[in-house]
Parts: structure tokens; sequence; C-alpha cells
DNA sequence: GTCTAAAGTTTACACTGTCAACTTTAAAAT
DNA sequence: ATTTTAAAGTTGACAGTGTAAACTTTAGAC
């Protein structure tokens, strides 16, 4: 079967995922992404149950945008250096792309209702784990801790660091001015974390 | 000069608060909170310039009581022990309080425009960097990137909890099934880290 | 006791998500 | 080739939202 439009269900997700990337979630409407595809205003629910399962969707193309970044830089001579590597492109591209992040991450959906997006957060997370996998050397062990440690870890220095921007420095705290050098000191914090992981 | 109300402008935050406490960031309304309080729809602008004003009151609330959970459990003579205290207890406020924490720390506010809320924020993160200062034995060297590193941490692995809490179990992939097995471990996991930090 | 400014109300507007009822049109069935 | 049908898109409506303007009430200063 085809359709009027030619493609408007994928058009709506990169409408969308425009806009929020350039202008955050809580300004995003329904409307406003279907005016922008030069549709009607009830259009989108002709492929979409709701607002969230588009902003679902979004999400889904965000991680996948997100994997694809993380899967590079694979030696395999040094795991450990991947892994380091793997925070740095984690934390680089929450930076870059501060405002999908935020959607992937911090925004409340039932994930259980969008498979899709479940197999998405999924598939990233993945990265690290069999990177984990493979210095455990098949000792499963506490691969799955270590895994979340370091997961941990590397979204709690992004959020210092984007809790950090949003203040403008003229109003710097100790707590801002500290979270400042958190970002010139990326790679030592997190390779000195890969090292006091416990792989026995 | 008196007011009519009694208190309404503290009566708004505490209403707030419970909503917020109870049914999450996203389902909270001016006018709802205005009915609850019995008074007009707009008898909030009286008080506050904007939604985000009341709700950068509500943080600042939230806050004050995270500061004072936290500032519990000083022992003095083993300040690693109450760094980790710290953590757990930070997680612990968070998974107690998830939808005000989530204020706190995940609503995107401009921290600027509210001075209060930035002083109480600082307060709180004040807690870490005492503890630290001490273990740093005077000498000023890594006091705020090891701060800041643990609040990453702590900060994430709340992160990682909440956002497995939001998946019910039926649907739990290799990501959720690992994230579970962190609660049980936390202690152990946040006294590896202190231990791994620099303190030359 | 009058006056004034703070506190609260009413009305209104533009915007939102979403539903129901309608129209168009591409492709399957005849 | 024509009819049928269901998907895709439109129109109009409803309740709920933040917030601005104009109004009313009332406590306290004079």
């Amino acid at each position: 079967m085809q359709y009027h439009h030619g493609n408007l269900r994928e058009q709506l997700i990169f409408c969308a995922y425009d806009w929020i990337s350039t202008n955050g979630i809580e300004s995003i409407s329904l409307r406003k992404i279907a005016k922008i595809a030069k549709v009607s205003q009830t259009a989108p629910y002709r492929h979409f149950d709701s607002k969230e399962h588009m902003l679902a969707e979004v999400a889904t193309l965000g991680f996948g945008k997100f994997s694809s970044e993380m899967s590079k830089n694979k030696t395999t001579d040094n795991t450990a250096d991947d892994l380091v590597k793997c925070g740095v492109t984690y934390i680089e591209f929450g930076l870059a792309n501060e405002h999908i992040i935020d959607l992937m991450f911090n925004y409340p959906m039932k994930k259980t209702d969008f498979p899709e997006l479940l197999a998405a957060a999924d598939k990233a997370f993945g990265m690290l784990l069999e990177r984990l996998h493979y210095m455990h050397h098949g000792s499963v062990g506490a691969v799955q801790l270590n895994s979340m440690s370091l997961h941990a870890y590397v979204h709690g220095l992004l959020a210092i660091i984007q809790i950090n921007q949003r203040i403008d420095t003229s109003a710097q705290t100790a707590f801002f001015k500290a979270s400042s050098a958190v970002k010139d000191n990326l790679e030592k914090m997190l390779s000195a974390f890969v090292k006091s992981l416990d792989f026995s």
C-alpha cells in the first residue's frame, strides 16, 4: 500500500529530531512538527498513537546514532583504552546532542510500551558489555556490575558537565567552578576509573 | 503588611512539593495547585513570576531537605566511611523522592534566575567538599576534581537505578537485569570508588 | 475614617494533546 | 476498466494549559 505524502512517518521523526536538537524537549509540540512537515495538525495521529509514541521513535533514532558513534574506535588490542574512548565518546555525544540525550535518558517514558526503543537502548549498552566481557577473559564474575559502574560514572560525568553548562559564568559558585575542570580531565579520570575496576 | 489568605506563598510551595512527590513533574499545573490551595487560578501570580519560578522554590525546598539528610552521619574519625555514607544517603534520598530529585537535577531551569536555588544546591554540594578537604589534609590539590568525580559517580548510580525501576520486570533486557544488581552492592561499589581516589 | 497598595478574582487569549467525523486517493478485487 | 475499501489526511471541537489585563477586596498606614 502507498500513501499520499510520500513518507510522512519518517519525515515527522526527522523533523522532531531536528526540532528537539536545536530547541529542546519542552518546547516541542505535535502541532508544530505537523506544521513544519506541511500537514494538518492531526496528521501525525495516523502514524503515532500519541506524542509520547512519536518521542519514543525520536529517542530510538537517537540511540541508533549513539550506537554507531560508540562502535567506532575498536582497536581490540588494548581494551582498557577502548573503554576509555567509549566513555569519552559517550560524553562527547551528550555534549554535542544535549537535548537528544536528555530525551534518551531523562525524559520519562514507559519504555516497555516501545520495544524498539528498549532494543535500541540495549544495543548501545551492549558496546560496553562486549568490551568488558573481553577484559574479564570469559569469567562472567562481576562483569555486569562493572558495566553498570562504568556506565554510571560516565553518565554522571556528563550530567555534571551539563549542569555546569546551564549556568552562566558570572554566577559560578564553588560547585560550578569545580565542574568546569572535569571536561579538561576526562580521559585521565576515566582511565583511572577503568584501572580501579576489579577484573579478577 | 498582611494578606488575605494567611500564608499562601508557602502553602503553594508545600502543595506543589506534595503534588510533585506523588504525581511527578509533568503532571503539575499552576491551576491544579491553586485549586488544591482553594484560591483562584491566577492567585499564584501574586507570589511567583511564572510556573518556573514556583518550581524553583520547590526545588530549593528539596535541596534543603536533601542537605539536612546529607549532614547526618558525620563521625569525623573515619572520613572515608562518611563519604560512602554520603553517597548512600544521596542515592537513598533520590530513591525515596524520585520526582523531587528529578526536579532538582533534571528539570531544565535557568538557575541563575533563582539565586536561592543556586545557594541551596551549593550548600548540598558543600557537604561533599567539606569531607574531601578533610581527607586531603589541607592540600588543595585535586580536591575539586575528586568531589566532582564522586558526585558524578553517585549521581550516575542513582540514574541507573531509576532507569531500571521504570521498566517493569517482565521486559527486562541485559541492561536492566544488570542494573538491579547495583542496589545490592552500593556500599561495596562506593567504598571501592572512594579508595581509588587520589589524595596525594 | 480615609487612602493605598498588596492580595485575590474574573475574563480572556493563544496554545496544547487528542478525539470524532469527514474527505481524498492509491491500490486490491472484480 | 470499473468498483470497492481501507489507509492517509483534513476539519472542527473539547478540555486543559500558562499567563496577561482589568477588576475587586481588604488590611494596615496616615
